[in-house]
DNA sequence: CTCATACTTCGACGCTAATCGAACCGTCCG
DNA sequence: CGGACGGTTCGATTAGCGTCGAAGTATGAG
């Protein structure tokens, strides 16, 4: 009844719940495993490699096996470009629904996504890093400037440790509350850790909203926006 | 388990094919009737009306009721947005498994689009009108020129007799094979009433795609292309 | 008022697809 | 080797949704 591609086709992978999580969750480009992809999705290993098989069949999907593990990637820029868009539109109509209360302004300012930081003082650091030098915007890339790793060495984080694992050690995340990109990756992970560790801030229960204490936010924003 | 707007329930709405298409059919900025919509996703007016609910409700469509008319459109260029770019990867996820055979090509060519001409031929027929100022572009609309009423007598198209009718008269409407306009509105859908009463071209059994005879489509670049 | 048209709501049917338990192939490790 | 772990496949259950027939509401025409 209609020509051109099937476009419903493509919306319908999207448009299951699980299938969805999983898709955002590539979105910063990188590549995660079966399990990983089960856990964000919140469905067991089965599910997900139901969901996961129908993905790659339409395309969505690129897949790179390494061992016992198989890493799972979005299928290329014209994907995420999509998700983008669709996300856009979500966001530009959810409101109605999900009233922002005290909880969402929270977790606007810092949450956590997958292992990293995420929200307002997230991008802002990101921001300061780059201004500063400490990491240098390559394209879509993010580097470590010359300044990068004794500045990350001084507050405990080991950036040369980094080069012997498989993952990327910067990475540009989209922040879908602030719109624009923070820091992910093995540096972005460490971070995390450390601002955990420190108890510098503490996760909400049942949710990914991180509260940072007082001190801990003034640690915080001299450890990495100084 | 995730952050964000829920991109799931935006995604599901086009997942259908039902609502797919009637998407597609208004993605030219056009307003369309509820039975009119109907028509085009090839289902009932209970059904359609049913997905046109959830449409609402979605915040994808926006309503005009006149009279006992209800005019759906997009609600606005944001959707339209999303929904090229869903268009843009299921094109380029699509070809894997719908291999293009010689009824691809025929469909390329020239074929009915709701009630008018697409396809290269109609591309092409547009390309003439605008540059002979026969039709004149008038940002995202198209309006006639000087020389349109009597160029369009001339073939015995009565285009005074459009305006009494609610109907735009020109309509751009994009082509998903040449990636451009091509026209519609009543003048279009006059253009292939023409077509086919003329017998220029006939209609393929159980499909849209549309076959021209030599001389009828020689007929027809004389009237249109001249 | 009566009839026709445009559209929606109600109710019921049928089918798809998501989900999980359990069993089945691989790979890595000791 | 054998055991642990990561992933997939199979089977059965279940819930949700698309679909249409029929009835209901509103608008317009005669």
């Amino acid at each position: 009844m209609r020509d051109g591609p099937d476009i419903s086709r493509i919306a319908n992978l999207v448009g299951d719940p699980a299938r969805a999580n999983m898709l955002t969750a590539l979105m910063d480009g990188g590549a995660l495993t079966a399990s990983e992809l089960a856990l964000e999705a919140g469905v067991t290993a089965q599910t997900a490699s139901s969901h996961l098989g129908k993905l790659m069949e339409g395309g969505l999907l690129s897949l790179a096996a390494q061992g016992r593990h198989r890493y799972y990637s979005l299928a290329g820029p014209q994907v995420a470009a999509m998700l983008e868009s669709i996300i856009g539109v979500a966001a530009a109509v959810g409101p109605q629904r999900t009233r922002p209360g005290p909880r969402d302004a929270v977790m606007r300012e810092a949450r956590i996504c997958y292992d990293h930081l995420a929200g307002e003082h997230a991008v802002a650091m990101l921001d300061g890093f780059l201004a500063r030098g400490v990491l240098i915007a390559d394209g879509d890339e993010i580097r470590l400037g010359k300044s990068g790793p004794p500045h990350f060495a001084a507050v405990g984080i080991d950036t040369e440790a980094f080069r012997k694992q498989r993952r990327p050690i910067c990475r540009a995340c989209l922040d879908w509350s602030v719109r624009r990109s923070h820091l992910a990756g093995a540096l972005g992970a460490a971070i995390l850790d450390k601002i955990i560790a420190e108890k510098w801030a503490r996760r909400e229960a049942e949710s990914r909203a991180i509260v940072f204490s007082p001190k801990g936010k003034m640690a915080f924003e001299k450890a990495f926006l100084a």
